[in-house]
DNA sequence: TATGTAAATAACTAGATAGTGCATTGGAGG
DNA sequence: CCTCCAATGCACTATCTAGTTATTTACATA
């Protein structure tokens, strides 16, 4: 009988699994540089020679993760159907998406975070992510000409800039909320704070295409 | 005679300053973790028990660095003169100066990121960063209530959110233009990229605020 | 010129840290 | 039951790192 590959002699997709987790959770809080293998693996209960034998070493682990988290947020928004809802609707919907899966998924924001520190080098070697980017590019695309179409969007709006300026509005207040917390003298992080900023999220983006 | 304190036996006060510079530019690149002493201390062209002499420990350095670009952006935002301009040329004159901050300083927004990963751990035990800030926020209200005054912004803005907002469409788009140009198939980083960059985050803002 | 003191240096320590060589184990196929 | 190999475990290394101890050097003042 040939290898299923489900689960091999010992769980070895579990212990994968396993690694990769526990790597992405130390990776996004303390960063390439500051995440420790020995720590991985042991929060991994597995031992450290399994990362090297299944990832390499630490930076390939680190892409592996980081691919992960763009593989994942990219399926998440083809998931929205944005393409089946008035154009307002669906401008909304997306913003409300982004701001949720920050906040739902805060180790995507500092593993990107993290990867910029070093100017995108570990991506840049990715053969995955050009995929699974254009897609999403795409889908805001036909969302602004759709608007224009519909008569509720100005014309002229560029779908990168937009789609940049979606993703700053929310990633940055979430990323930076403890010194905003002190600069501004006032908790960013409780329940309410999180819904005030979306509702002006909302309306900076809703300001920004409006007719 | 007594000291004058400008210049001590040898130098003490440009060792110092060296010291501040190289931490600063290792911390900003490599982050509070991954930055060496050893380097900083070379770089400098000082030992490395200076380091320790003058600033404590590697912590303390850090925030002394943290402290210092915080008082940089703030005193230069002072000079901005905003109250002497029409509300609307303020604004626009607020955005840009922000987004040519961040790109002529880019070690700020570095420092300030690892400063967030850390979860403003060190510049919570700041003596000097809740004065400075107050006179920032402070700033952008009385712009705020003039442009209503002037019956050029609508009414019910909140100026915290909109600092926030004005901050994160630079500094996002600039500490994510190294995965972005690699999401987005297009080179973030050129000079003509930056124009068109500061062209739409002046829409923005002035499309938030506008009556 | 002598002297006290701050500035600077070098060598060291104790503990981490990424990565490896090699032995062991356990389960699937024969 | 046996065999084989992937999965696992353990101990080791070479290097690095923050922080320290002990010492020397240079200058301002008397």
């Amino acid at each position: 009988m040939p290898d299923t590959n489900k689960t091999k002699k010992r769980g070895a997709l579990a212990t994968k699994r396993r690694i990769l987790l526990s790597a992405k959770k130390a990776f996004a809080k303390k960063g390439l540089g500051g995440a420790r293998i020995d720590k991985i693996a042991d929060s991994a209960k597995a031992n450290k020679r399994m990362i090297y034998h299944y990832f390499g070493n630490k930076t390939d682990l680190f892409l592996k993760v980081l691919e992960d988290a763009y593989t994942d947020i990219r399926y998440a928004e083809q998931q929205l159907d944005l393409d089946s809802l008035p154009a307002k609707e669906a401008l909304d919907k997306l913003v409300c998406f982004t701001w949720n899966y920050y906040l739902a998924n805060p180790e995507f924001i500092t593993l990107v975070n993290s990867e910029n520190l070093h100017q995108a080098r570990h991506l840049k070697q990715s053969k995955i992510i050009d995929d699974i980017s254009q897609k999403f590019v795409l889908m805001v695309e036909r969302l602004l000409k759709r608007g224009v179409a519909e008569g509720v969007f100005r014309t002229g709006i560029d779908p990168i800039q937009l789609n940049i300026t979606i993703a700053a509005i929310g990633y940055y207040y979430l990323t930076n909320r403890y010194t905003g917390s002190i600069v501004y003298k006032k908790d960013l992080g409780t329940e309410e704070a999180y819904e005030e900023r979306l509702e002006f999220n909302l309306t900076t983006i809703r300001r920004l295409v409006h007719k």
